[in-house]
DNA sequence: CGAAATGGGTCAGCATTGTTGACTTAAAAT
DNA sequence: ATTTTAAGTCAACAATGCTGACCCATTTCG
């Protein structure tokens, strides 16, 4: 980028701003506005409780395995994988600093005792409620001003975005591992 | 973690499960949910992407900043950080990689020739169209099956949930650096 | 029973993308 | 003429993904 600007003499038209990206479909413009709701709504969402993870030096990975830990106590490693989707070296670093921490505790399973049950201690629980109670404010707040109806659509378009897999996993019917 | 199941002798019960976190109010668990929701759907929604952009060697920074070119032609470099809320630095590696590789057009403001109006090249607004077009179909089925209702739903709740300042951007109101 | 499969773990190294901090340059503004 | 401002650059660091290559302890299966 070194001179943009530098050579003053050659006069580089401004570009006639084109329309935003020609609209084939009339759809098209919805489409692309919901790239942007999914964009902002998530990276503001997420901010919220990163502010709090910052003070105990944890991250958003700390967030997610802590979130999916609470919500299913006594998971196995390979099903939070599952959920996760991440590799297990990845979720080794994660997981194991929370456990270190005393924030997430463990035991083996009683008729497969290679398992690993994972459960949130009480202060894992503490800080899960933290977290959750930041990033509530703001549910709460859409929520209320979408009321049930609009709730409820909220709850179809996202279902209708994310894989069958989560789906799945979020109906409970689900091993989650199955796409 | 070294022997979590490696001194046989030593019973530890297996933890009876805990009911998963337990549920203050009843409005804690639709709060939950939408955590899940907005984990899921975000990321399955940009895995879409993702694929595509593996192929040419670039990543989800790069689809950002085609997008948000794309939808606002001409933006300016601050503008533009100003939206993404990176920093100079992050955006100047993914920028100088898209204008190096053609994706990316610039040219100096007219009357202020310090600016740098950037563009989406033919190249880069046919790769735009790629990424969306993936994303579109995902878009379009979950718009289908929630109605336009649903849909008008799902676009005030994920409103709510953004900054002030997003929602100023979307509504062309916005200098989207105020908040 | 012995071999294979499974759940879990570890070491090492790399890529992407975000951050700080410290400066430079060119063009506006005052 | 000085100060702002828009933009850019170098350097270093941190969080989280990933791959590849192995190791252990159990459980299962032939």
């Amino acid at each position: 980028m070194t001179g943009m600007l530098k050579d003053k003499t050659r006069f580089v038209p401004p570009p006639k701003l084109p329309p935003p990206t020609p609209v084939v479909d009339l759809g098209d413009a919805e489409m692309r506005m919901a790239q942007d709701l999914l964009f902002f709504a998530y990276r503001d969402f997420t901010n919220v409780a990163d502010q709090v993870l910052d003070e105990l030096g944890l991250g958003r990975a700390h967030h997610r395995a802590l979130h999916f830990i609470g919500r299913n106590p006594g998971i196995t490693v390979s099903s939070l994988l599952a959920v996760l989707r991440i590799t297990k070296q990845s979720l080794a670093r994660v997981l194991n600093q929370l456990v270190d921490e005393g924030f997430v505790g463990q035991a083996p399973g009683f008729e497969d005792r290679r398992l690993r049950l994972l459960t949130l201690t009480d202060k894992g629980a503490a800080l899960e409620r933290r977290l959750f109670d930041a990033q509530r404010d703001r549910i709460a707040a859409a929520y209320t001003g979408a009321g049930p109806a609009g709730v409820q659509g909220f709850r179809t378009v996202m279902r209708g975005i994310m894989d069958r897999g989560a789906r799945d996993y979020m109906d409970g019917t689900g091993s989650a591992e199955d796409t």
